[in-house]
RNA sequence: GGUCCAUUAGUCUAUCGGCUAGAACACCUCGUUUACACCGAGGAAGGAGAGGUUCGACUCCUCUAUGGACCACCA
């Protein structure tokens, strides 16, 4: 690429300001409008947008855009999500902080200047690529108003009886110190090793394999399957750990896989989900073994204090030193990672707090059924997780910076002490539960809650948060449920499951009607991550293509489908543009005398072109009515490149130039309204050059205040064309062109022209203007010829 | 292991069972014509494999292969 700056980026800038400036995308809450309103994910707030946040973002502004010319009031507010785990460890990792190294106020407040501060410019990523927010119904998760819904969420769930807290084994990130839940656990193929561990048992030795060592002083039972005839005449006796000072009962169990490993496995209470099944089956004892630290507890002797892996090392050392470890196999294996961190997760007992929703399972899968998908095949995957759940929601976060929980406790017979409704948002650490004593045992020493909701509990409230900015009651009444929620796909799972579970139960209703599902950008076939290094920066190519390019490359595939990045598509998208430009720059220095008068009688020609648009808009607008923007833009391309540039210019060019009286009137009508036709059914996908070309040349005549809110080319039934007439022209010029290009003659070499006798009766009332794109003298009748003359 | 999606020119993609398979980029040939060489005209180039349904299959079904994604399991 020669070319590095972009010409497009002065205007881009002047018109994102004129859009804020003259509120074209405001919401009016007075509206008498249909309302079509999009509850948008709050992206994440890490770092930077990213390619497939512009890909995904800029589909449902194309679709958003569409409805907004077609005479909806849009409801299209934009949050970000900025509480939780992802936001304290953006700002460790900023700030070069851990949070439990400090003050938990300190830390707090460091992380709500951190958000004022980077918010503006993450958010300015999505003003630059001309997403149609109303960026004054702007919120924040962890904004008061979030919290309060957030909160009140808590306690309604409360009082439906979906909420429990339960001191039991669950998912714990040793790293983040937090429990985590189902949704948050991805997978990691480790190497590992299959350590051949001996277990004494006065018989022979018992050779176990086990990839987690570690865990021996939490061992409970070693197990075999019962139809393993190598193992049964161990049946009721007992195994001594190595290197531990205690035996474990040896059982049969037919969860045991005999052909893995040497077809015995230990059990160690809460080593992985089976273990902690077979502790219940069997009424093992509870051992723990590893610490919410991931340290070695005092059960597991000199080992105590120890790191996981350091134990782990150590106690290899030490069996190969007594002898007791056979052998060590390297595997590959997948584990159970934390998504935020990369940490092997553990099974730890700790209380924390539970929405019940697993005994709803087949009620979710009825109300995702009743959610319009788009695309429909998507629905597998919700299908999928639902059916797939294997814990409730566990929302409680052993950390810092989130939406507290309105919950204190009596310390004394650790009675729940809720908050009250007109007390949010609280704090229970800051503020004053609502009682003074215990109302069951009336001891006075009340504590507050110190965890933190899950983000996920707060922005699973997307559709209430901005809603709540809506002051009108009758209007925000219309904001629920929504027109449409748009998303990846990889979120299927996380906010949009938990976004109907949550609506569900608090209002018995589905979130949104509508749900569209964008694909990925894939580099190669393979999804785009920062661990494969394949990551496209969307700030890099706005600056080399402009923001309508990029939005013009994601309006080439279509919902739901993996797109491969190419550098060529942008390129492809910044010529259109310039196409467009000089497009415009020709037919206004044409119209320079031409007053949007209506010609007296519409040229032949000209009213064949019109009628072809008016097709195009037909087409279109269904398309875009589908969320098929994807079509909608590839018809809409074709006929500008093709109809519009290639052949209706050519054909009428003369004409305008030399053309007198109302043939000329007659062409200058059919460019202005073709031209503005374009732009408009251009303008969902490329906001920024139909601006400035609208603003440029169209406006004082429209004076509507932006081509945005400019009302959607209306396709009209008309009286019947013959269609073919338009395409037979386009073929015989395709043909004289072919002729020229053979004989390599300049296009405008003038020729005698000879067509048949039946196209030319076709064509009788064109034959002007096929004369003037053809550069003919004069058109015979007779078998196709395309005569050069000197 | 379960589920889903994909497989069309060199590349990336389009196509309600009628296809002479349509674009774009790259490639080749030609053309500076008062919007545009970031252009115009023309050309070469394609349906993973095997069955089946059908008057007719790129399109629907089954299987195979390859790639991708989601979910689950994982001593």
């Amino acid at each position: 690429m020669a070319e590095e700056t972009n010409p497009m980026k002065d205007i881009e800038e002047k018109w994102k300001k004129y859009w804020e400036e003259e509120g074209i995308y405001k919401f009016n809450q007075k509206t008498r409008k249909k309302i079509y309103s999009v509850d948008t994910p709050p992206p994440t707030v890490s770092g930077r947008m990213h390619i497939g946040h512009a890909f995904s973002y800029s589909q449902s502004d194309f679709i958003v855009r569409f409805k907004r010319m077609m005479g909806n009031e849009v409801f299209y507010p934009f949050g970000t999500d900025d509480n939780g785990l992802p936001t304290e460890r953006l700002v460790e990792k900023s700030k070069g902080v851990h949070a439990k190294d400090m003050p938990r106020k300190e830390f707090i407040k460091l992380c709500m200047e951190f958000l004022k501060e980077e918010i503006p410019k993450f958010i300015q990523d999505w003003k630059n690529i001309g997403i149609s927010c109303d960026w004054n119904m702007k919120y924040s998760t962890i904004d008061d108003n979030s919290r309060k819904v957030a909160q009140w969420s808590f306690l309604d769930l409360y009082k439906k009886n979906r909420m429990y807290r339960k001191d039991a084994p669950a998912m714990w990130c040793p790293e983040c110190r937090t429990g985590v839940a189902q949704v948050e656990v991805q997978d990691k193929e480790i190497d590992s090793f299959f350590n051949d561990i001996l277990f004494k048992t006065g018989k022979e030795d018992l050779k176990i394999a086990t990839t987690r060592p570690e865990l021996l002083p939490a061992c409970v039972a070693v197990f075999y399957h019962p139809e393993d005839k190598r193992y049964k005449k161990y049946q009721g006796k007992k195994a001594k750990v190595p290197l531990m000072d205690f035996e474990v009962p040896i059982l049969e169990d037919k969860r045991v896989d005999m052909k893995k490993g040497t077809g015995i496995v230990m059990c160690c209470t809460f080593g992985d989900q089976t273990d902690m099944e077979w502790q219940k089956a069997y009424n093992l004892p509870i051992k723990i073994a590893i610490s919410e630290n991931g340290e070695m507890l005092p059960i597991a002797g000199k080992y105590k204090g120890m790191k996981i892996k350091e134990a782990r090392k150590e106690i290899i050392k030490d069996l190969k030193e007594a002898g007791l470890l056979t052998n060590q196999t390297p595997i590959k294996h997948f584990v159970n990672v934390h998504e935020r961190c990369g940490t092997e997760i553990e099974f730890v007992k700790s209380k924390q707090w539970f929405v019940k929703y697993l005994d709803l399972k087949e009620d979710l899968l009825k109300w995702g059924a009743e959610l319009n998908w788009h695309p429909l095949f998507m629905k597998n995957r919700y299908d999928n997780w639902v059916k797939g759940l294997q814990w409730d929601w566990l929302i409680s976060n052993q950390r810092y910076f989130g939406v507290p929980f309105p919950v204190w406790y009596c310390e004394k017979c650790g009675e729940v002490i809720l908050a009250k409704e007109s007390q949010l948002p609280v704090d229970p650490i800051k503020d004053k539960p609502p009682v003074s004593k215990c109302p069951k045992c009336k001891s006075e020493k009340i504590i507050p809650e110190t965890d933190i909701l899950n983000t996920w509990f707060t922005s699973s409230m997307s559709p209430k948060l901005a809603v709540e900015n809506v002051k009108d009651e009758e209007t925000k009444k219309k904001l629920f449920p929504m027109s449409l929620r748009p998303q990846a796909h990889e979120i299927i799972s996380f906010w949009l499951f938990n976004t109907v579970v949550k609506s569900r139960l608090h209002f018995k209703k589905n979130p949104w009607k509508d749900v569209a599902i964008s694909g990925f950008v894939t580099m190669k076939g393979e999804k785009m991550s920062k661990s494969k290094g394949n990551v496209i920066s969307p700030q890099e190519v706005m600056e080399k293509f402009g923001a309508d390019a990029l939005r013009y490359w994601a309006a080439s595939s279509k919902l739901g489908e993996d797109f491969d990045y190419q550098e060529k598509d942008l390129v492809t998208g910044k010529k259109l543009i310039t196409k467009l430009i000089n497009a415009s720059r020709f037919i206004f220095m044409n119209l320079k005398d031409y007053k949007g008068e209506k010609p007296k009688k519409l040229e032949a020609t000209d009213e064949l072109f019109l009628n072809e648009l008016n097709k195009l808009i037909e087409g279109v607008t269904e398309d875009f009515e589908n969320y098929e923007y994807s079509l909608a833009k590839q018809k809409v391309d074709q006929f500008f490149w093709r109809d519009f540039c290639d052949n209706y210019l050519e054909i009428v060019k003369k004409r305008v130039y030399n053309g007198k009286g109302n043939e000329k009137i007659s062409a200058q009508y059919a460019l202005y309204n073709s031209l503005l036709t374009i732009l408009k059914l251009f303008a969902p996908i490329i906001p920024f050059i139909t601006e400035e070309i609208y603003q440029n040349n169209f406006k004082t005549f429209e004076k509507t205040k932006s081509i945005h809110i400019c009302e959607w080319p209306k396709y009209q039934k008309k009286k019947k064309i013959d269609e073919n007439e338009w395409n037979l022209m386009l073929e015989v010029i395709s043909k004289i062109r072919q002729e020229k290009s053979n004989a390599k003659k300049p296009m405008n070499a003038q020729i005698i022209l000879t067509i048949t006798k039946e196209d030319n009766s076709s064509l009788k009332l064109f034959l002007e203007d096929l004369k003037s794109v053809a550069n003919a003298s004069e058109i015979k009748e007779g078998s196709f010829n395309v005569k050069f003359v000197e």
